[in-house]
DNA sequence: AAGTTATACTTGACATAACAGATAGTCGTG
DNA sequence: CACGACTATCTGTTATGTCAAGTATAACTT
């Protein structure tokens, strides 16, 4: 955890603790003062995170009337997974372009370590996630732009909010064991169409897997 | 101009104004005071316009140390073009895999327009700026995907940091007359690759451009 | 004269409280 | 019973004042 020096801090992390808890409802407007209670902040720390968590897509904000837990939608979530793929994408196409060997090498150790998980163990389900994203983040900074970086984990903190893994990876099961190598390979293959094509693959398929989330109800 | 309403907005509005002029030394701090007074209003609202400033890479935040206007830097540049390129890129491929004709046919136009604008003229350089701030925005939109359009405006406001139009456009001299309609072709080839390719050539075109610039000291 | 301490002043951060707008409930009147 | 005005009480917004911390300057000591 980071510091918890300042007031605002304070605030979106225990903010952010009920958001990703799920304990708040979706879709109703959260009262300032009562945020500030459970914080134990003032009201206008409370705003300051309320910023913050707006920017990181956790919350919306309609001026003079408040803020919420935003109602999933498919169109939601298609947009924001676009903005994914849009920095995914990128990702894969720098990383063709340079071809840092060491990169490729550690990426593609990853990426069989991730598709060699067995899933059927319950306990290895927690241990994937946490692979993948850092999987995702390493590459992200193997680009050398850290603004990359920043957005990234900037949106990676709204997908937590549907953070139940035994959906999102049954999924996948279909190519399994070299779905992700496959993908590093594509993305070293020097060829910056393949790189790009496969990344949009591999982000469109893991949209896939939330939208059959979404239409089995799976956020209330 | 928006709704000067709130207070906040108001703050917020006053301090763009300011530094878009380019009246505030880059690299300095800011008070807070200061900027409350310049902007008539309260220290709190000033703190939440200049939270929004931070979020749109304006200026940047050192907790307990205050805020600036960041120095630029080589680096600095080129990341910030790194994420406009990657969102522009999506554009590309979404408008191309969607293949909205009305769509087509109207960039086309834009596009036209902006390359038979005579750069010449002074006059024409402010109108030609835009049309190309228009011709990008009319692009996001046709995507269906709000979001990607909300991001890169975001992004634009901070490219309008170094708006001296005459020094961005002189650089495109080269294949002038087509620039942007080969561009819109090349986006609606249906070829999902070559228009992916068209707009990283034409986004790293125009930071070279900002990069060149930077290197002649232009920004003090 | 040099170094150290004290003090006044600046800053950002924050809490409290006052303000404005909207809503819901209630009381009173037709 | 119905309907309108008033009030109590929510809400977000914002101004004022306070606090702590850092900085420069003055003052004192050796």
């Amino acid at each position: 955890m980071d510091n918890l020096t300042t007031s605002s801090e304070k605030a979106y992390q225990a903010i952010l603790k009920v958001i990703l808890e799920g304990t708040l409802p979706r879709g109703e407007f959260l009262s300032q003062r009562m945020l500030a209670e459970l914080a134990d902040t003032s009201i206008i720390s409370v705003r300051e995170a309320l910023k913050r968590l707006e920017y990181e897509h956790l919350i919306e904000s309609i001026p003079k009337w408040g803020v919420r837990i935003p109602v999933e939608t498919r169109t939601r979530i298609k947009d924001l997974y676009g903005i994914r793929e849009a920095l995914e994408v990128m990702v894969a196409y720098m990383l063709c372009t340079k071809n840092d060997r060491k990169a490729a090498e550690d990426l593609y150790q990853i990426a069989d370590e991730i598709d060699n998980i067995d899933t059927s163990v319950t306990e290895n389900i927690e241990k994937l996630s946490k692979r993948h994203r850092k999987f995702h983040l390493y590459m992200a900074e193997s680009t050398g732009n850290n603004q990359l970086l920043v957005e990234l984990k900037r949106l990676s903190l709204w997908s937590l909010l549907y953070q139940d893994p035994k959906k999102v990876w049954e999924v996948r099961e279909i190519n399994w064991k070299t779905w992700h190598k496959d993908l590093v390979n594509e993305i070293f293959s020097l060829d910056p169409a393949r790189a790009q094509e496969a990344m949009h693959k591999h982000i469109q398929h893991g949209m896939q897997g939330d939208l059959m989330k979404f239409d089995e109800g799976f956020f209330n």
